[in-house]
DNA sequence: CCGTTAATGCAATGATGTATCATTCGGTAT
DNA sequence: ATACCGAATGATACATCATTGCATTAACGG
């Protein structure tokens, strides 16, 4: 049989704690908060306003641990105002906090998340997205981009942009999955 | 003032050459015709089809040097046919030129370039983007995504897919570029 | 020759992102 | 005050990227 009555399984698991691993709690409240305070001082140190448009649309992406795209935000934002902006407007707010440093895109999946453990802008990091539960991780990429910068300066290529991101499982999922599928095969012989 | 003089200067130099660098000359026909073999063996070894319809938008690719978006294809296939296909038969062929392995995606642009080396399966290698003359560059990315797998490892992230790519300026433009600024600086007092 | 599968054609639509121009709002020089 | 300026937002339209669903045709093995 295919794996599919596993997966949706799986998925309610997920679901009693979206975002966030499977037995782990957490207070997305504070979560949420504490991001804010981070972007507060980080539109500050570089002379930027943290508009309210810009915090509403701030408060979308980091009360979600995945990646949104644009139009996400909207329907997001629609649903609790009551009314829609053009996309625009979210696309100019989202420039604005990409340039602050307090959320970043995924390439490969036209999506943007917000950091929640900040590299002031010092160290690099990527982007680790679970296929399963759609979080976004962030891990350390020093040596990652170095291997890049290392590679382009081999050839002459002077490197001013580098992309770098991954899909897979994550930690929770890589442990739970295969412990779900196991047990399907015990109850569904 | 701006550079945007001395950059449309340059322009002009590259478009002698367009794709290839400044002073090398390059046998375009020949090169996409060598491609083509390649993407033949490529097909035929996994027992795919090269058909008529995936050559013409592989020699698309292929023909130019930089990376192609799907209606960049479909636009230049309808100038030389006359007739332009639907977006998704040019979709279609542009996955089976991806599953052979003879074309590959550019994530943060959204665009296709075909291998001028290939890396006939074995080896990893990632795309470099210019940014003055939009040439692909394709390195080896062994070490990259090497590291990538332990930095995903390291946080037990169980890494199945990894995208690196980066933009800046090909050996052509980056020797180039500041001497035709310098000259602007003395002829353009 | 027939049935099956792969490939293509065709129409519509969804999803993502931008150009352009108008308006508002907060400061600030006069 | 008021007149002006620049940054941010609003509004409309459009451009670009990609897929769904279904019909048709071509290729291949019996």
């Amino acid at each position: 049989m295919t794996p599919s009555v596993q997966i949706d399984r799986l998925h309610t698991i997920d679901l009693q704690n979206p975002g966030h691993g499977h037995g782990e709690r957490h207070d997305h409240g504070a979560c949420v908060v504490s991001a804010l305070e981070r972007a507060r001082t980080a539109f500050g140190d570089k002379g930027m306003k943290l508009t309210p448009l810009r915090q509403r649309v701030f408060e979308e992406i980091a009360g979600s641990h995945d990646a949104l795209g644009a139009y996400d935000i909207l329907d997001r934002m629609a649903r609790k105002s009551g009314e829609r902006l053009a996309p625009i407007s979210v696309y100019r707010a989202i420039d604005a906090l990409l340039a602050a440093g307090v959320v970043h895109r995924i390439e490969s999946k036209n999506a943007f998340y917000a950091c929640h453990a900040p590299h002031q802008g010092q160290e690099r990091h990527i982007a680790l997205v679970c296929e399963r539960c759609q979080t976004v991780i962030e891990v350390s990429g020093a040596d990652i981009f170095a291997a890049m910068e290392t590679a382009s300066a081999a050839c002459g290529f002077k490197l001013s942009l580098a992309v770098a991101e991954g899909a897979g499982l994550c930690p929770s999922c890589a442990t739970l999955l295969p412990i779900v599928l196991a047990t399907d095969l015990v109850t569904q012989p």
